[in-house]
DNA sequence: TATTGTTATACTCTATAACTATA
DNA sequence: TATAGTTATAGAGTATAACAATA
């Protein structure tokens, strides 16, 4: 681990950081064969979960800005992997629903992400893989974790 | 957890990015009453680790870019938190060490540091902080954790 | 009045290329 | 030739403010 400091390496942020350094770089890039980024991915599978929904009920399941979210959206349509209708109910809202090729992009990801998490858990055996996430699944949500 | 999707809560990477996000909130805003940012904080323990080391061996192990070094260095050197001087061994180096002051900035913060991350690990027992501590390390670093 | 989407703006962080002075 | 520091520049991501349309 480089020569760094106890006062990195016992700080849980800190490891975390690293952690998360390492399985995001591996997932971009799987990503990239499937021709997203990891944020679209996220928001793809947001909205393969909640759909029909608005921009803003998807912005705050990611927790991510509505400000943002306006040109995550407008890729994701323009490639034909999302479709972006005014809901009759709400003039003022934008309906998400993947389009087939956005649910069958999503699925295919699913997969390589699947396999890609696999590869960055393999120095663990599959009880403290499963220890893991369910420890960072306490941390997260200690309601229901 | 929100309404998030399974597709995305059961990856271990969107955990982390979870868990990391609110961590780092907690980290930062206690750094506020220190005058440093954790980026500087990661600098600071680097740096009384190792010191005197060059601006170079200090990116390097942080992993980030030499570049992105020059300034984070020269806002601690500005605020008389860290010494820069020319190596007379090479003078193309310039070498780093923590001032007094910035010894005591970074004690400060490292005591601070701490209680903040028992404050983020409170859902968690001792033992399971210490498996998740553990769990993270084999992950980073499969060799030595 | 508040909400949804949108644009504009700025600020941070990062990545690349190029320059200088040293080795 | 390669290395250490520096600068300039551009890109991604985020945050804030403001506006139009709608509720």
């Amino acid at each position: 681990m480089a020569d760094l400091p106890g006062t990195l390496t016992d700080r849980t942020a800190f490891l975390l950081q690293l952690a998360l350094g390492r399985a995001q770089a591996m997932g971009e890039e799987v990503l990239v064969e499937h021709g997203i980024s990891g944020r679209e991915y996220g928001l793809l599978a947001v909205v393969a979960h909640l759909a029909p929904c608005s921009q803003i009920t998807a912005a705050r399941t990611l927790g991510i800005d509505r400000t943002t979210t306006v040109a995550l959206v407008g890729a994701l349509e323009q490639r034909g992997l999302l479709d972006r209708a005014p809901d009759p109910a709400n003039r003022r809202a934008n309906l998400l629903s993947p389009t087939p090729e956005g649910e069958r992009v999503r699925a295919g990801a699913a997969d390589a992400l699947a396999v890609c998490d696999d590869r960055f858990l393999a120095p663990l055996d599959a009880p403290d893989r499963e220890t893991l996430r369910t420890l960072l699944r306490r941390l997260v949500d200690p309601h229901t974790g």
